[in-house]
DNA sequence: GTCTATAAAACGATAGAC
DNA sequence: GTCTATCGTTTTATAGAC
């Protein structure tokens, strides 16, 4: 019991963030109660209310950590080469694939509800995680555009090609299992030959 | 008061399904009501059971005609060319990418709500709504193998392609909207030369 | 911080009149 | 076929004891 205050709420609020993105990935957050959350977290229902005041809080800190967590991971595994002879535009946005695919199988759960779930977020929440997703995608954005510039790629309008080569890349969390057919390897290396080809010049 | 039996009956069916599917759509599946239903429909609550037993038969029903009808227009639309020097495999996959994106974009609510909702219905529902899926998708995987196979085509893995292909077309609801900066011609000119050089030899 | 008990509202689905 | 009224359940959220 000489437990420093607090070290127990903390637990209890990461235990409700977990438990909750289990839940509302299996069966969407409108079709979780509050009762099964506290059941999984090992809680009474109503001590859910000394951590969050409401669902919808729930779902926003989970989106809104999952995309910090994507944009700090993005950053540090995308830095520019310090060899200036490996920063074109094709091998940033070789590092932008790998890295997209790594980081979404890593986490399924947090990326399909983070797409899944936007709809149930309040206008004011939607906007918060509408931004930091742009911030994210703008930088697919950017190596396009330079690609482009430099005669390294051609695409007839850009913006498309984000747009398309993003979904594109998602989708391998609605296939993809740990242990099946293709190793993450396999599927970096056969993912960015599809992209390499469809941006080629 | 001369009209048939039965018209009455069928038409308010037809707007239960309609406006449904508007709902379904905007703001989930769980998240809406068999009250919000009725009212969109302009009929009492108890009304809604004259035509469905339940919520779910609504939302199987939605889904299950939009995938009978996906099939039955692509069948139309994608018959071999009788000039045999446009049945190549690269023929027909451009066939495949114009008539997906096209017939995507205009039914926007329920290519979504077909893919959004599939975890809501019953695993019996859910395993007949996939098996239409797969029928539907199988068509381009045939094109695949057979661009493959005769050398017009260049992938390492046609099962990955087929989804990474699938995913990066059904992409194109999450942002096309009827007036914007894109026509339809154009998107499926943009899409259709990046999935080309994609597959390329 | 967590518990139990409960308030207040909304849910899917049904019954019986017309 | 549609209406109104309602059953029985479940929901989110709160209150007060510990």
């Amino acid at each position: 019991m000489a437990r420093p205050a607090g070290i127990k709420g903390k637990q209890t609020r990461q235990r409700i963030l977990s438990n909750s993105l289990k839940l509302f990935a299996r069966s969407g957050y409108a079709a979780v109660s509050m009762r099964e959350i506290a059941e999984a977290v090992g809680v009474g229902p109503g001590a859910l209310y000394n951590h969050f005041a409401t669902k919808q809080h729930i779902l926003m800190a989970i989106m809104e950590e999952h995309m910090r967590a994507l944009l700090a991971a993005y950053a540090e595994n995308t830095t520019p080469a310090n060899d200036a002879k490996n920063d074109t535009a094709t091998a940033r946005l070789e590092a932008f694939v790998r890295f997209h695919i790594s980081y979404h199988i890593a986490l399924p759960d947090a990326v399909f509800l983070s797409y899944m779930e936007l709809r149930n977020l309040t206008p004011e929440n939607h906007g918060r995680i509408a931004a930091l997703r742009t911030r994210y995608e703008d930088g697919l954005d950017r190596i396009l555009h330079a690609g482009t510039a430099s005669g390294a790629m051609q695409l007839d309008d850009p913006r498309l090609a984000r747009m398309a080569l993003i979904a594109m890349l998602n989708g391998v969390n609605t296939w993809f299992r740990e242990g099946g057919r293709l190793s993450l390897a396999e599927v970096q290396e056969l993912y960015w030959d599809m992209v390499r080809k469809s941006v080629a010049a």
